[in-house]
DNA sequence: TCTGGGGTCCTAGGACCC
DNA sequence: TCTGGGGTCCTAGGACCC
Protein backbone atom coordinates (compact mmCIF):
# COMPACT_ATOMS: atom_id res chain seq x y z
CA UNK A 1 0.00 0.00 0.00
CA UNK A 2 1.37 3.69 -0.74
CA UNK A 3 -0.47 4.92 2.21
CA UNK A 4 1.55 2.88 4.62
CA UNK A 5 4.80 4.00 3.05
CA UNK A 6 4.68 7.34 5.16
CA UNK A 7 5.26 10.50 5.23
CA UNK A 8 9.15 10.21 5.85
CA UNK A 9 9.34 7.54 2.92
CA UNK A 10 8.15 9.85 0.81
CA UNK A 11 10.23 12.52 1.47
CA UNK A 12 12.89 13.45 -0.90
CA UNK A 13 16.41 12.33 0.79
CA UNK A 14 14.14 9.33 2.37
CA UNK A 15 14.28 6.28 -0.41
CA UNK A 16 11.25 4.33 1.04
CA UNK A 17 12.30 1.27 1.60
CA UNK A 18 11.43 -1.83 -1.19
CA UNK A 19 8.35 -2.08 -0.99
CA UNK A 20 6.28 -5.26 -2.64
CA UNK A 21 5.16 -5.23 -5.79
CA UNK A 22 1.05 -6.08 -6.03
CA UNK A 23 0.11 -8.22 -8.73
CA UNK A 24 -2.27 -7.41 -10.69
CA UNK A 25 -5.78 -8.04 -8.75
CA UNK A 26 -8.26 -11.02 -10.71
CA UNK A 27 -10.33 -12.61 -8.12
CA UNK A 28 -11.42 -9.32 -6.32
CA UNK A 29 -12.34 -11.09 -2.42
CA UNK A 30 -15.46 -9.03 -0.80
CA UNK A 31 -16.04 -9.96 2.67
CA UNK A 32 -18.86 -12.42 3.38
CA UNK A 33 -20.77 -10.06 6.00
CA UNK A 34 -22.25 -6.96 5.87
CA UNK A 35 -19.54 -5.33 8.15
CA UNK A 36 -18.98 -2.40 7.07
CA UNK A 37 -20.93 0.34 8.17
CA UNK A 38 -20.85 3.67 6.61
CA UNK A 39 -22.33 6.26 9.04
CA UNK A 40 -23.61 9.96 7.38
CA UNK A 41 -24.81 12.58 10.06
CA UNK A 42 -28.05 14.15 8.51
CA UNK A 43 -27.69 17.84 7.18
CA UNK A 44 -25.09 17.97 10.06
CA UNK A 45 -24.02 21.73 10.15
CA UNK A 46 -27.65 23.12 10.05
CA UNK A 47 -28.52 20.54 12.60
CA UNK A 48 -26.31 21.38 15.19
CA UNK A 49 -27.34 25.26 14.88
CA UNK A 50 -30.83 23.77 15.78
CA UNK A 51 -29.60 21.88 18.55
CA UNK A 52 -27.88 25.29 20.02
CA UNK A 53 -30.15 27.87 19.09
CA UNK A 54 -34.41 26.01 19.80
CA UNK A 55 -35.70 28.55 18.16
CA UNK A 56 -34.05 27.16 14.65
CA UNK A 57 -36.11 23.48 15.24
CA UNK A 58 -38.70 22.72 13.15
CA UNK A 59 -37.81 25.92 10.57
CA UNK A 60 -35.50 26.28 7.66
CA UNK A 61 -31.74 26.73 8.55
CA UNK A 62 -29.36 27.09 6.11
CA UNK A 63 -25.45 27.09 6.82
CA UNK A 64 -22.69 28.39 4.54
CA UNK A 65 -21.47 31.68 2.96
CA UNK A 66 -23.38 34.67 3.33
CA UNK A 67 -21.57 36.96 1.29
CA UNK A 68 -22.54 38.16 -1.99
CA UNK A 69 -20.46 35.12 -3.42
CA UNK A 70 -20.92 32.64 -0.57
CA UNK A 71 -22.44 28.97 -1.47
CA UNK A 72 -24.92 27.13 1.18
CA UNK A 73 -22.76 24.50 2.70
CA UNK A 74 -25.76 22.76 4.37
CA UNK A 75 -29.78 22.79 4.24
CA UNK A 76 -32.16 21.31 7.18
CA UNK A 77 -34.53 19.50 6.10
CA UNK A 78 -37.19 21.89 6.00
CA UNK A 79 -35.11 24.14 3.46
CA UNK A 80 -34.29 21.54 0.92
CA UNK A 81 -38.43 21.28 1.21
CA UNK A 82 -37.53 24.96 -0.85
CA UNK A 83 -35.40 23.18 -3.10
CA UNK A 84 -32.57 24.29 -1.30
CA UNK A 85 -29.49 22.55 -1.96
CA UNK A 86 -25.98 21.99 -1.21
CA UNK A 87 -23.28 24.31 -2.92
CA UNK A 88 -26.01 26.23 -4.45
CA UNK A 89 -25.30 30.27 -4.19
CA UNK A 90 -26.97 31.64 -1.43
CA UNK A 91 -28.31 34.23 -3.21
CA UNK A 92 -30.26 31.65 -5.52
CA UNK A 93 -31.00 30.47 -1.93
CA UNK A 94 -32.84 33.11 -0.49
CA UNK A 95 -34.87 33.57 -3.79
CA UNK A 96 -36.35 30.50 -2.98
CA UNK A 97 -36.57 30.40 0.53
CA UNK A 98 -36.44 33.80 1.93
CA UNK A 99 -37.87 33.15 5.49
CA UNK A 100 -34.84 30.63 6.03
CA UNK A 101 -32.39 31.68 8.61
CA UNK A 102 -29.22 32.28 6.82
CA UNK A 103 -25.78 31.41 9.39
CA UNK A 104 -21.99 31.29 8.65
CA UNK A 105 -20.34 28.46 9.75
CA UNK A 106 -18.93 27.98 13.24
CA UNK A 107 -15.93 25.43 12.61
CA UNK A 108 -14.73 25.08 15.95
CA UNK A 109 -18.04 23.32 17.53
CA UNK A 110 -19.18 21.12 14.56
CA UNK A 111 -15.18 20.16 14.54
CA UNK A 112 -16.04 19.67 18.75
CA UNK A 113 -19.53 17.66 17.89
CA UNK A 114 -18.09 15.93 15.29
CA UNK A 115 -15.01 14.25 17.80
CA UNK A 116 -17.89 13.37 19.81
CA UNK A 117 -19.49 11.42 17.34
CA UNK A 118 -16.44 9.58 15.84
CA UNK A 119 -15.59 8.36 19.88
CA UNK A 120 -18.97 6.37 20.05
CA UNK A 121 -18.19 4.77 16.68
CA UNK A 122 -14.19 4.15 17.72
CA UNK A 123 -15.71 2.84 21.03
CA UNK A 124 -17.65 0.21 19.09
CA UNK A 125 -14.50 -1.03 16.92
CA UNK A 126 -11.01 0.19 16.58
CA UNK A 127 -10.74 0.79 12.63
CA UNK A 128 -12.84 4.08 12.02
CA UNK A 129 -11.88 5.86 8.94
CA UNK A 130 -13.47 9.35 8.95
CA UNK A 131 -14.17 11.19 5.59
CA UNK A 132 -15.39 14.62 6.45
CA UNK A 133 -16.26 16.12 9.77
CA UNK A 134 -19.78 14.17 9.15
CA UNK A 135 -18.72 11.30 7.57
CA UNK A 136 -16.91 7.63 8.56
CA UNK A 137 -16.73 3.87 7.81
CA UNK A 138 -16.68 1.15 10.41
CA UNK A 139 -14.96 -1.73 10.38
CA UNK A 140 -16.92 -4.36 12.07
CA UNK A 141 -14.73 -6.85 11.53
CA UNK A 142 -11.80 -5.32 13.22
CA UNK A 143 -13.79 -5.05 16.19
CA UNK A 144 -13.70 -9.00 16.47
CA UNK A 145 -17.20 -9.30 14.98
CA UNK A 146 -17.53 -12.46 12.38
CA UNK A 147 -20.57 -14.06 10.47
CA UNK A 148 -22.58 -10.89 11.01
CA UNK A 149 -26.33 -11.63 10.10
CA UNK A 150 -28.71 -8.78 8.73
CA UNK A 151 -30.21 -8.41 11.48
CA UNK A 152 -27.20 -8.70 13.60
CA UNK A 153 -25.65 -5.84 12.05
CA UNK A 154 -29.02 -3.87 12.00
CA UNK A 155 -28.99 -3.99 15.63
CA UNK A 156 -25.66 -2.94 15.89
CA UNK A 157 -26.74 0.25 13.90
CA UNK A 158 -29.67 1.00 15.79
CA UNK A 159 -27.55 0.95 19.16
CA UNK A 160 -24.78 3.06 17.05
CA UNK A 161 -27.22 5.69 16.33
CA UNK A 162 -28.62 6.35 19.74
CA UNK A 163 -25.02 6.21 20.73
CA UNK A 164 -24.03 8.99 18.39
CA UNK A 165 -27.77 11.03 19.07
CA UNK A 166 -26.90 11.07 23.03
CA UNK A 167 -23.08 11.92 22.48
CA UNK A 168 -23.81 14.79 20.21
CA UNK A 169 -27.24 16.13 22.42
CA UNK A 170 -29.43 14.82 19.63
CA UNK A 171 -28.51 14.74 16.63
CA UNK A 172 -29.46 11.96 14.00
CA UNK A 173 -27.40 9.54 11.61
CA UNK A 174 -28.26 7.91 8.89
CA UNK A 175 -26.36 4.06 8.66
CA UNK A 176 -25.42 1.85 5.40
CA UNK A 177 -24.06 -1.26 5.77
CA UNK A 178 -22.88 -3.89 3.45
CA UNK A 179 -20.11 -6.33 2.37
CA UNK A 180 -17.50 -3.08 1.02
CA UNK A 181 -17.42 0.33 1.23
CA UNK A 182 -19.25 0.99 -1.62
CA UNK A 183 -22.28 -0.74 -0.72
CA UNK A 184 -22.46 0.89 2.71
CA UNK A 185 -21.93 4.47 1.25
CA UNK A 186 -24.79 3.74 -0.78
CA UNK A 187 -26.65 2.53 1.16
CA UNK A 188 -26.73 5.68 4.13
CA UNK A 189 -28.37 7.39 1.52
CA UNK A 190 -31.04 5.63 0.77
CA UNK A 191 -33.44 6.11 3.73
CA UNK A 192 -32.06 9.79 4.78
CA UNK A 193 -32.73 11.11 7.50
CA UNK A 194 -32.59 8.85 10.39
CA UNK A 195 -32.44 5.65 8.48
CA UNK A 196 -30.66 2.58 8.44
CA UNK A 197 -30.19 0.08 5.42
CA UNK A 198 -28.42 -3.53 5.54
CA UNK A 199 -27.53 -4.67 2.32
CA UNK A 200 -27.35 -8.63 2.64
CA UNK A 201 -24.09 -10.12 1.36
CA UNK A 202 -24.19 -11.83 -2.44
CA UNK A 203 -27.12 -9.47 -3.48
CA UNK A 204 -24.64 -6.44 -4.19
CA UNK A 205 -24.72 -6.43 -7.69
CA UNK A 206 -28.60 -6.94 -7.91
CA UNK A 207 -28.77 -4.34 -5.72
CA UNK A 208 -27.01 -1.43 -7.76
CA UNK A 209 -28.03 -2.86 -11.11
CA UNK A 210 -31.60 -0.51 -11.34
CA UNK A 211 -29.59 2.42 -9.80
CA UNK A 212 -27.95 5.39 -11.86
CA UNK A 213 -24.06 5.44 -12.54
CA UNK A 214 -23.90 8.47 -10.53
CA UNK A 215 -24.29 6.66 -7.59
CA UNK A 216 -21.19 5.49 -7.40
CA UNK A 217 -18.54 7.44 -5.98
CA UNK A 218 -16.47 9.28 -8.39
CA UNK A 219 -19.41 9.46 -11.14
CA UNK A 220 -19.45 13.02 -11.42
CA UNK A 221 -21.32 15.64 -13.67
CA UNK A 222 -18.80 14.90 -16.62
CA UNK A 223 -18.28 11.05 -16.26
CA UNK A 224 -22.06 10.50 -16.12
CA UNK A 225 -22.03 12.27 -19.54
CA UNK A 226 -19.26 10.64 -21.20
CA UNK A 227 -21.00 7.40 -20.49
CA UNK A 228 -24.32 8.80 -21.35
CA UNK A 229 -22.93 9.55 -24.79
CA UNK A 230 -22.92 5.45 -25.37
CA UNK A 231 -26.30 4.80 -23.91
CA UNK A 232 -25.15 3.76 -20.15
CA UNK A 233 -27.26 5.59 -17.51
CA UNK A 234 -27.56 2.79 -15.30
CA UNK A 235 -25.36 0.28 -13.28
CA UNK A 236 -26.97 -2.97 -15.29
CA UNK A 237 -25.70 -0.87 -18.61
CA UNK A 238 -22.55 -0.27 -17.03
CA UNK A 239 -21.79 -3.47 -15.95
CA UNK A 240 -22.49 -4.77 -19.62
CA UNK A 241 -19.36 -2.53 -20.64
CA UNK A 242 -16.21 -4.55 -21.26
CA UNK A 243 -13.53 -2.99 -18.88
CA UNK A 244 -11.66 -2.11 -22.36
CA UNK A 245 -14.52 0.15 -23.56
CA UNK A 246 -14.49 2.06 -20.10
CA UNK A 247 -10.92 2.32 -20.27
CA UNK A 248 -11.42 4.48 -23.57
CA UNK A 249 -14.14 6.36 -22.25
CA UNK A 250 -12.84 7.52 -19.05
CA UNK A 251 -9.29 6.53 -18.79
CA UNK A 252 -7.14 3.82 -16.85
CA UNK A 253 -7.25 4.33 -13.26
CA UNK A 254 -11.21 5.60 -13.64
CA UNK A 255 -12.06 2.45 -16.12
CA UNK A 256 -10.79 -0.21 -14.55
CA UNK A 257 -11.89 1.11 -11.14
CA UNK A 258 -15.51 1.42 -12.04
CA UNK A 259 -15.44 -1.78 -14.10
CA UNK A 260 -15.04 -3.66 -10.68
CA UNK A 261 -17.51 -0.95 -8.92
CA UNK A 262 -20.51 -1.94 -11.12
CA UNK A 263 -20.39 -5.34 -10.12
CA UNK A 264 -19.57 -4.38 -6.59
CA UNK A 265 -16.26 -6.07 -6.44
CA UNK A 266 -14.69 -3.48 -4.04
CA UNK A 267 -12.17 -4.62 -1.59
CA UNK A 268 -10.70 -1.32 -0.33
CA UNK A 269 -9.72 -1.81 3.28
CA UNK A 270 -10.94 0.79 5.52
CA UNK A 271 -8.27 2.47 6.60
CA UNK A 272 -7.86 4.79 9.55
CA UNK A 273 -5.45 7.74 10.30
CA UNK A 274 -5.07 8.28 6.56
CA UNK A 275 -2.18 11.10 5.77
CA UNK A 276 -2.62 14.86 4.99
CA UNK A 277 -1.44 15.59 1.69
CA UNK A 278 -1.85 18.82 1.54
CA UNK A 279 -2.52 21.84 3.07
CA UNK A 280 -4.01 25.08 1.90
CA UNK A 281 -5.70 28.64 2.51
CA UNK A 282 -8.22 30.10 0.08
CA UNK A 283 -10.31 33.53 -0.68
CA UNK A 284 -13.06 34.45 -2.67
CA UNK A 285 -13.28 38.32 -2.95
CA UNK A 286 -16.47 40.07 -2.46
CA UNK A 287 -15.20 42.15 -5.91
CA UNK A 288 -12.53 40.76 -7.86
CA UNK A 289 -8.79 42.22 -7.01
CA UNK A 290 -6.37 43.83 -9.39
CA UNK A 291 -4.42 45.76 -7.33
CA UNK A 292 -1.23 43.53 -7.24
CA UNK A 293 0.48 45.08 -3.87
CA UNK A 294 -3.25 44.39 -2.14
CA UNK A 295 -3.13 40.96 -3.72
CA UNK A 296 1.04 40.47 -2.55
CA UNK A 297 -0.11 41.33 1.16
CA UNK A 298 -3.31 38.69 1.09
CA UNK A 299 -0.84 36.32 -0.32
CA UNK A 300 1.26 36.64 2.61
CA UNK A 301 -1.12 36.74 5.23
CA UNK A 302 -2.47 33.28 3.53
CA UNK A 303 1.37 32.11 3.76
CA UNK A 304 1.24 33.02 7.25
CA UNK A 305 -2.29 30.76 8.04
CA UNK A 306 -0.63 27.98 5.67
CA UNK A 307 2.62 27.94 8.13
CA UNK A 308 0.55 28.03 11.22
CA UNK A 309 -1.29 25.00 10.02
CA UNK A 310 1.47 23.23 9.37
CA UNK A 311 3.32 23.89 12.29
CA UNK A 312 0.38 22.68 14.13
CA UNK A 313 0.13 19.56 12.36
CA UNK A 314 3.95 19.35 12.72
CA UNK A 315 4.48 19.44 9.26
CA UNK A 316 6.13 20.89 6.39
CA UNK A 317 6.15 20.83 2.83
CA UNK A 318 8.80 21.52 -0.31
CA UNK A 319 5.95 22.49 -2.69
CA UNK A 320 4.09 25.97 -2.93
CA UNK A 321 0.97 26.64 -5.02
CA UNK A 322 -0.61 29.68 -5.65
CA UNK A 323 -3.84 29.28 -7.31
CA UNK A 324 -5.90 32.23 -9.25
CA UNK A 325 -8.94 32.38 -10.39
CA UNK A 326 -10.31 34.86 -12.82
CA UNK A 327 -14.08 36.54 -13.40
CA UNK A 328 -14.94 34.10 -15.54
CA UNK A 329 -13.79 31.34 -13.34
CA UNK A 330 -11.17 29.58 -15.14
CA UNK A 331 -8.79 28.82 -12.56
CA UNK A 332 -4.66 28.67 -12.71
CA UNK A 333 -2.34 27.38 -10.39
CA UNK A 334 1.42 27.90 -10.04
CA UNK A 335 4.18 25.71 -8.01
CA UNK A 336 7.42 25.89 -7.49
CA UNK A 337 9.43 22.66 -5.25
CA UNK A 338 12.23 24.16 -3.02
CA UNK A 339 14.95 21.58 -2.01
CA UNK A 340 13.85 20.81 1.15
CA UNK A 341 10.84 21.23 3.05
CA UNK A 342 9.92 24.17 5.00
CA UNK A 343 7.06 25.37 7.53
CA UNK A 344 8.47 28.96 7.82
CA UNK A 345 5.75 31.66 7.00
CA UNK A 346 8.18 33.91 5.69
CA UNK A 347 9.80 31.33 3.04
CA UNK A 348 6.34 30.11 1.75
CA UNK A 349 5.45 34.04 1.78
CA UNK A 350 8.58 34.67 -0.49
CA UNK A 351 7.70 31.88 -2.88
CA UNK A 352 3.65 32.70 -2.67
CA UNK A 353 4.52 36.39 -3.53
CA UNK A 354 7.29 35.48 -6.81
CA UNK A 355 4.45 32.66 -8.02
CA UNK A 356 1.44 35.52 -8.09
CA UNK A 357 4.32 38.03 -9.87
CA UNK A 358 3.69 35.16 -12.32
CA UNK A 359 0.55 35.06 -12.70
CA UNK A 360 -1.96 37.05 -14.26
CA UNK A 361 -4.01 39.38 -12.71
CA UNK A 362 -4.73 41.93 -15.27
CA UNK A 363 -7.97 41.23 -15.59
CA UNK A 364 -8.79 41.14 -11.80
CA UNK A 365 -9.07 37.88 -10.09
CA UNK A 366 -12.07 36.62 -7.62
CA UNK A 367 -10.49 34.04 -6.12
CA UNK A 368 -6.75 34.00 -4.06
CA UNK A 369 -5.07 30.66 -2.44
CA UNK A 370 -1.89 29.51 -1.23
CA UNK A 371 -0.83 26.29 -0.57
CA UNK A 372 1.93 23.51 0.41
CA UNK A 373 2.33 20.21 -0.48
CA UNK A 374 4.82 17.48 -0.84
CA UNK A 375 4.36 16.87 3.06
CA UNK A 376 6.92 15.46 5.50
CA UNK A 377 6.53 14.61 8.63
CA UNK A 378 10.02 16.12 9.53
CA UNK A 379 11.45 18.85 9.08
CA UNK A 380 15.47 18.30 8.70
CA UNK A 381 16.41 18.26 12.33
CA UNK A 382 19.87 17.13 11.39
CA UNK A 383 20.60 19.77 9.18
CA UNK A 384 19.59 22.32 12.47
CA UNK A 385 21.97 20.54 15.19
CA UNK A 386 24.95 20.70 12.90
CA UNK A 387 27.80 22.82 13.25
CA UNK A 388 26.54 26.37 13.39
CA UNK A 389 30.07 28.17 13.61
CA UNK A 390 31.93 27.10 10.58
CA UNK A 391 33.11 30.41 8.94
CA UNK A 392 32.56 30.72 5.40
CA UNK A 393 34.49 32.16 2.59
CA UNK A 394 32.22 33.23 0.33
CA UNK A 395 35.05 34.33 -1.83
CA UNK A 396 34.81 30.84 -2.85
CA UNK A 397 31.80 31.20 -4.08
CA UNK A 398 32.86 32.11 -8.15
CA UNK A 399 34.85 29.58 -7.98
CA UNK A 400 32.36 27.23 -7.72
CA UNK A 401 31.36 24.99 -10.83
CA UNK A 402 28.35 26.08 -12.88
CA UNK A 403 26.07 22.91 -12.73
CA UNK A 404 26.50 23.63 -8.91
CA UNK A 405 23.85 26.13 -9.33
CA UNK A 406 21.11 23.82 -10.72
CA UNK A 407 17.86 24.72 -9.34
CA UNK A 408 18.19 28.50 -8.14
CA UNK A 409 15.77 30.81 -8.52
CA UNK A 410 16.55 34.59 -8.39
CA UNK A 411 14.46 35.85 -5.08
CA UNK A 412 14.21 32.18 -3.53
CA UNK A 413 15.53 31.23 -0.58
CA UNK A 414 19.24 31.03 -0.74
CA UNK A 415 20.66 28.49 -3.22
CA UNK A 416 18.28 25.70 -4.31
CA UNK A 417 19.78 22.65 -5.14
CA UNK A 418 18.05 19.78 -7.53
CA UNK A 419 17.48 16.17 -6.40
CA UNK A 420 20.19 17.05 -4.01
CA UNK A 421 22.99 17.68 -6.17
CA UNK A 422 24.68 21.28 -5.32
CA UNK A 423 24.37 23.32 -1.85
CA UNK A 424 21.30 21.96 0.12
CA UNK A 425 19.27 24.80 2.70
CA UNK A 426 16.51 23.55 4.99
CA UNK A 427 14.56 26.56 6.74
CA UNK A 428 12.19 26.47 9.48
CA UNK A 429 11.81 27.88 12.94
CA UNK A 430 12.40 31.00 11.27
CA UNK A 431 16.44 30.17 10.31
CA UNK A 432 17.62 28.75 7.22
CA UNK A 433 20.40 26.49 6.97
CA UNK A 434 23.07 26.23 4.10
CA UNK A 435 25.37 23.67 3.02
CA UNK A 436 28.16 25.06 1.50
CA UNK A 437 30.00 22.91 -1.01
CA UNK A 438 32.66 23.72 -3.09
CA UNK A 439 34.57 22.23 -5.89
CA UNK A 440 37.39 20.83 -3.22
CA UNK A 441 35.10 20.28 -0.98
CA UNK A 442 31.83 18.52 -2.15
CA UNK A 443 30.29 18.22 1.06
CA UNK A 444 31.16 21.49 2.70
CA UNK A 445 30.12 22.88 6.37
CA UNK A 446 26.52 23.97 7.49
CA UNK A 447 25.61 27.11 8.43
CA UNK A 448 22.50 28.46 10.05
CA UNK A 449 21.76 31.46 9.47
CA UNK A 450 18.41 33.30 10.82
CA UNK A 451 16.26 34.53 7.89
CA UNK A 452 16.82 38.36 8.04
CA UNK A 453 20.69 37.54 8.77
CA UNK A 454 21.97 40.24 6.28
CA UNK A 455 24.97 38.00 5.46
CA UNK A 456 22.29 35.72 4.37
CA UNK A 457 21.24 38.22 2.05
CA UNK A 458 25.11 39.15 1.02
CA UNK A 459 25.44 35.47 0.24
CA UNK A 460 21.98 35.42 -1.68
CA UNK A 461 23.41 38.02 -3.69
CA UNK A 462 26.51 36.82 -4.99
CA UNK A 463 25.08 33.44 -6.24
CA UNK A 464 22.21 35.46 -7.86
CA UNK A 465 25.52 37.33 -9.64
CA UNK A 466 27.23 34.57 -10.41
CA UNK A 467 24.38 32.86 -11.80
CA UNK A 468 23.28 35.36 -13.87
CA UNK A 469 26.54 35.57 -15.07
CA UNK A 470 27.16 32.13 -16.12
CA UNK A 471 24.39 32.34 -17.51
CA UNK A 472 24.84 35.08 -19.56
CA UNK A 473 27.99 34.18 -20.81
CA UNK A 474 26.90 30.31 -21.14
C1' DT B 1 -29.59 37.30 -8.19
C1' DC B 2 -24.38 32.04 -10.96
C1' DT B 3 -20.73 29.15 -8.98
C1' DG B 4 -17.08 28.31 -1.11
C1' DG B 5 -13.27 26.13 1.01
C1' DG B 6 -10.94 22.24 2.11
C1' DG B 7 -9.21 18.35 0.23
C1' DT B 8 -7.92 13.73 -2.95
C1' DC B 9 -6.59 11.44 -7.12
C1' DC B 10 -5.44 11.22 -12.04
C1' DT B 11 -3.38 12.63 -16.55
C1' DA B 12 -0.12 14.43 -19.63
C1' DG B 13 3.98 16.58 -21.14
C1' DG B 14 8.73 17.96 -20.56
C1' DA B 15 13.28 17.64 -18.30
C1' DC B 16 16.67 14.73 -17.02
C1' DC B 17 19.20 10.52 -16.16
C1' DC B 18 20.67 5.92 -17.14
C1' DT C 1 27.06 7.56 -34.55
C1' DC C 2 22.28 7.15 -34.16
C1' DT C 3 18.24 5.87 -32.00
C1' DG C 4 15.48 4.85 -28.02
C1' DG C 5 13.18 3.33 -23.96
C1' DG C 6 12.34 3.43 -18.91
C1' DG C 7 11.93 5.77 -14.64
C1' DT C 8 11.48 9.77 -11.75
C1' DC C 9 10.47 14.39 -10.77
C1' DC C 10 8.07 18.54 -11.63
C1' DT C 11 4.25 21.38 -13.35
C1' DA C 12 -0.54 22.44 -14.80
C1' DG C 13 -5.06 21.32 -15.15
C1' DG C 14 -9.30 18.78 -14.36
C1' DA C 15 -12.76 15.71 -12.07
C1' DC C 16 -14.63 14.76 -7.96
C1' DC C 17 -16.02 14.66 -2.89
C1' DC C 18 -18.10 16.74 1.45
Amino acid sequence: MVAAAGNRAASAGNPPAAEVSEAPVRLVVVRADPSILHVDLDAFFAAVEQRDKPSLRGKPVVVGGIGLRGVVSTASYEARRYGVRSAMSTAEARSRCPHAAYLGTRFEVYRETSQAVMAQMRALSPLVEPLSLDEAFVDLAAAGLHDLTVEDVHAIGMDLKEAIREASGGLTASVGAGTSKLIAKIASDLDKPDGIVVVPAGTEAEFLAPMQVTVIPGVGPATAQRLGLIGVRTVAELQQLSEEELVRQVGVAHGSSLHRLAVAADARAVVSDRETKSISVEDTFETDLIDRSLLAAISDRMAHRVAERLQKAQLSGRTVTVKTRMHDFTTHTRSSTLAGPTDDSRVIARVARRLLEDSDVSGGIRLLGVGVSSLADWIQDDLFTESEDVPIDLAVLPERPRERLTGYYPGQDVVHAQHGAGWVWGSGRGRVTVRFETATTPAGPVRTFAVDDPELTRLERVVAEEDSSSTGTA
